[in-house]
DNA sequence: CGACCTTTTGAACGTATTCAACCGATGTGG
DNA sequence: CCACATCGGTTGAATACGTTCAAAAGGTCG
């Protein structure tokens, strides 16, 4: 492995890197959304993986249920609401996505996506050929784990969110919800505390389980109590540990 | 990583044929299981990704969250509960599991099991070492392109259990789960309409985000208007397009 | 500025839960 | 092999949690 040559690294990837301004190395996210302890040499094979970049529009998807499947998304910046759709109509929130993770993971089996991917806010993605994926994750281990990791966190997560609908109340579930969305983005640099939500009440308590009149009691009730300070959208987290205590005690 | 020593996977797999009996090929699950349209070659070392046997009685454990991850298993007969625990101990069922289908898989990410795989009965399953399904998958584009389809499904399945609990009523979940079961046994060649639960009331309630009187009284409920004829575990379909209709209709 | 969407809050309601009793099936030890 | 203990399942009655319906206020955007 080590003995393999760098001419084809050599060439210059002014071009590239003029037509998609890719450049993995710089990006800030690298740490999230790439393999840990890849040589100069991967590193170039891994950034011909980012076919383009595309932005999207507040409102607009990336994505619909049903489209063909030929790529997954690496968010470079803003948020997604991804959900799914039932025969009758009725639209279920399968989780919130920002900067660094992947979407689009969900038609890899069938060919077609399973389910939507919509802006809440305005954002910029890379596109990654799920083919080119694959293939350069056969030449490089490091990618291939990468990957693999990737899906399985992506089912980890999902099992997370079975545990919350499943078995916590109301309460427990926007207390689970808040702290996980502080602990993203304190891991993305912004305040733990401070924050400005990108999604509607009904769009929170579509993925909690909830009516959006249940989410906004809750988030009164949480004021009145002092675990935070809620004003629209911007939320203030006062007691961390407060919340963090509502989900350990048992019902 | 440098000079890992899988050449040793070049022996003749006759001894290993012989201790574990592994014949994938010959595996009357293959077409749930592998990918389709592997040459002769290619089936060989695939086969070599079988590791070994295991049984585990009824009640026994597969796995157990936190435990060590090394590999997935292929349940080769029997039924499993994967479940996963809470921080105060509450226990979440994540999925029902027969023969064809991968547990295990939320251990890549970490390096740990995410949950527990619990037998419902017993069970033999084959242990698939997943430093060795990486390297096989990454020489057979066909196996790799399975893996992949496999992770992908899983994700969509969750996603699928999402909108359950998230959005439907409780005769909607227990008819989906219903319905559900019956497709899985179609495929397998046993009955759509007569079978045998091995999961407890509670076991379901669980899964379904319900209390295991509430199925009871639905079980029973679906019994007096028709739609099935309940007797203990045993199930008996009487109007699938009932149980369907359910699921269709708006509250 | 006005129309529309989102959020908040109240009151009545309904679904699923809780608590409790009982029954039947299963399995074990005397 | 039976008696008994245990576990799983059913059913009823009271309760609680979250929903539904409704009205009004606060933001946002053309």
């Amino acid at each position: 492995m080590s003995v393999i040559t760098m001419h084809a690294a050599q060439r210059n990837t002014e071009s590239a890197a003029k037509k998609f301004e890719v450049t993995c190395s710089g990006c800030n996210l690298r740490e999230i959304c790439l393999p840990k302890g890849l040589d100069a040499t991967e590193m170039k094979r891994v950034e011909q993986v980012v076919y383009a970049r595309r932005r999207i529009h507040r409102g607009e998807a990336l994505f619909h249920a049903g489209d063909a499947f030929s790529a997954v998304y690496a968010i470079r910046s803003g948020f997604f609401k991804t959900t799914v759709l039932n025969d009758d109509g009725r639209e279920q929130v399968t989780g919130f996505m920002m900067s660094g993770e992947l979407v689009g993971m969900d038609g890899i089996g069938t060919g077609c996506y399973n389910g939507n991917a919509v802006a809440l806010e305005d954002c910029e993605v890379c596109v990654l050929p799920f083919a080119l994926v694959e293939e350069i994750s056969r030449e490089i281990p490091a990618l291939q784990r990468h990957l693999h990791c990737v899906l399985s966190r992506e089912i980890v997560r999902d099992h997370g969110v079975m545990m919350l609908l499943g078995s916590m109340r109301a309460e427990e579930r926007l207390a689970a919800f808040l702290l996980n969305l502080s602990k993203r983005f304190t891991r993305r640099g912004y305040s733990p505390s401070d924050f400005h939500l990108r999604m509607t009440r009904e769009e929170i308590g579509s993925y909690l389980g909830l009516k959006l009149e249940t989410v906004s009691r809750l988030f009164s009730k949480f004021q009145e109590e002092g675990f935070i300070e809620v004003n629209q959208k911007h939320i203030l987290i006062l007691d961390n540990a407060g919340l963090e205590r509502l989900l350990g005690v048992k019902h």
